[in-house]
DNA sequence: CCAGTTCTTGACTATCTCGTCCAGAACGTA
DNA sequence: TACGTTCTGGACGAGATAGTCAAGAACTGG
């Protein structure tokens, strides 16, 4: 048998995540992580390979977490569908305006510095994108079912727009947009969407 | 009389903009933009100070320019003001489309870079943001007047909520959304916007 | 308790990177 | 033309940074 390792690999995981995410990809350095898990650098190199395979496999967790977060928020029986919309929409806006170190999220930060040179991560969020939207569908379509969203507009397209709804509240969050006007963004988005 | 310079300063500065654009601000190099640009790292130190005042002054130029650009589409009578929101909306989408580099936009990926840890950048995008929403809800306030969109609504609410959407397509953009969900998306925000 | 395997630690290398510095160049003016 | 001033180009230094490596540690099956 061999020598068992001595740290929790999650622990090791989520201390790399809160690396990136504070500093991003070519602003972390190896020594840095090293340092927040007291790891070596010999264990580290040989878990998790080097510091890009350890950037994917931290960012591929974190968009996992997020799409299943967000299912859990959506998913349910058509009669709730509307309500569980605007939570979700509600929740979302809360969490921008508690961010007050404004550390934003690791996915937008992380897109926007590397999906262009980065195909792994381009692929990554291309398909975290298209499943959130898919869920916010999903959970549109109910409340039409239900007759608390016109049964006439397109699911996919509201889904589309309030996803692009709460991506861009997260953008105007790290941009310093007050509180108060981040949850009326958020109410003007329920507004707006059709009603019967 | 002294040594005139030998580069046109505007020139370096788009230059520096375009690598700052391309790799982020850590991934940047200075020696890079030194060889984009041609000059010594003695002429770029001399001429724009270090690296990060260099970083500054292209990062406030860009801005300035987006919130030109932005009143220029959106000013106007009342009687276009509704055809000028649509116009934007769709050159914004449009743009992100076009944008098959992914390059994105520079606020977008200088805020999520550095907002959080560098108090000049936040505070010019905060300022920028607010000005966009000022020209937005302007515009909109005119499409009011001219009996484009419904007169209850209130005008800084709807402007605060197309902006999330035009920031929110460049995130799903640089997330690779499909060309056509993209034009959606935008489709589906001005039908949404609540006619009187 | 020994052998074989994997893990740990941290020193080490090779390269990068920021910023400085200086010798010479290009001006206008006296 | 000689001079003072500013600009240029690139060599240079100090420190950072990714990744490797070797010596020893921890563990278990035999």
């Amino acid at each position: 048998m061999a020598r068992p390792r001595s740290f929790d690999e999650a622990a090791v995981l989520r201390t790399a995540r809160d690396q990136f995410w504070e500093t991003g990809y070519a602003g972390t350095k190896v020594d840095d992580i090293a340092a927040a898990t007291g790891l070596g650098k010999g264990s580290l190199y040989g878990a998790f390979g080097d510091k890009h395979a350890l950037f994917l496999r931290v960012f591929d967790h974190y968009c996992s977490e997020a799409a299943d977060g967000t299912r859990r928020q959506l998913e349910g029986p058509d009669e709730t569908a509307y309500r569980r919309l605007g939570d979700h929409v509600h929740a979302i806006a809360e969490s921008v305006v508690a961010d007050r170190a404004r550390r934003g999220c690791l996915i937008a930060k992380s897109t926007a510095e590397c999906a262009e040179h980065d195909e792994a991560v381009a692929s990554r969020s291309r398909q975290l994108f298209h499943d959130l939207q898919q869920h916010l569908t999903a959970c549109i379509a109910g409340a039409q079912r239900a007759g608390d969203i016109a049964p006439g507009a397109d699911p996919a397209h509201l889904g589309g727009l309030v996803l692009a709804v709460l991506r861009g509240l997260e953008a105007l969050g790290k941009g310093g947009l007050a509180p108060a006007e981040i949850r009326a963004i958020a109410e003007t988005a329920l507004a707006v969407l059709p009603k019967p």
